[in-house]
DNA sequence: TTATATAAAGACGTTTTTGTCTTTTAATAA
DNA sequence: TTATTAAAAGACAAAAACGTCTTTATATAA
């Protein structure tokens, strides 16, 4: 379904809203072990997100990673547009060059409104709404 | 969405169904060419197709691919299944270690329910009903 | 029996994804 | 100002996906 990269990267931002109260900030590290997912390849993808406005960060000593306000309401298909690519949700699903209902390939209508229903839920809910509510050991691996 | 493996297998399978009337058999080159895929990669989807008893083939002058009245009875998933493997449509898809509703990662009750529900259609069709009626082009690149 | 056509097997190469490590830049505290 | 801390940048490497080619086995036709 997803990329490892936009896994870790989903739940990296997931738990810098659930532990962000207070102006906190994490570094890669810190996240990389309570999620138990690889330090260096999890700050690349940090560093990915912040390039793309997702997450905030601080250099120096007392610096890290965080969410701001405005990182918070972003929708979650951010992320996954971030790191997957702005054509995650676009295109036939057997990569046929064109994608219509017009001339559907023989998946299409099995395919499309499932993409489209799950592209729908993921605009229409910010980081903030699905961090509400939820459970720290929700993200983690056990 | 597919890897590419699998969007050619599908496309060479439905391509079989659609021009298999009358014993008809092709050779990987053929189909490779009506298709527009790579046609080394997809002589070795083939193969692994047929080891998958997703297709049959015979070899020697006159040899080829085709579909047998088997082959047509196969439910569309086992393509999947035996191309992108077993667990395509198990386990969370934020790749937690156990994925349940006793205790959902945050994306459970909106990804799974999607999933679950691509995976029944693909169970409760066959390669034969998914090829009824459709019109040789909608497996073509343009 | 011989030539030919074809799948099967397997070696090899390229690209993308995933993962690791070191060096540089910048912010803060003392 | 100096030491320390942490992100940013970039080099490197392993694994998986994607793709190409050659050789071998086998069936059919002549
Ligand atoms: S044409 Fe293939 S998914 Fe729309
Ligand atoms: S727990 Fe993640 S999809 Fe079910």
């Amino acid at each position: 379904m997803f990329s490892k990269t936009c896994r870790y990267g989903i739940r990296a931002v997931l738990f810098l809203a659930l532990n962000g109260k207070g102006a906190k900030r994490f570094s890669p590290d810190t996240i990389a072990e309570a999620l138990e997912v690889p330090r260096y390849f999890l700050a690349k993808i940090l560093l990915q997100l912040s390039r793309g406005g997702l997450v905030s960060s601080a250099k120096g000593r007392g610096g890290g990673f965080y969410l701001s306000e405005e990182n918070l309401a972003r929708p979650v298909i951010d992320i996954i547009l971030e790191l997957e690519g702005k054509e995650f949700f676009k295109g036939c699903v057997l990569g046929l060059k064109r994608c219509s209902s017009a001339k559907p390939c023989p998946m299409h209508f099995q395919a499309i409104p499932l993409r489209d229903g799950l592209k729908f839920q993921l605009e229409n809910q910010t980081i903030r709404e699905l961090s509400n509510g939820l459970n720290p050991i929700q993200i983690l691996n056990d």
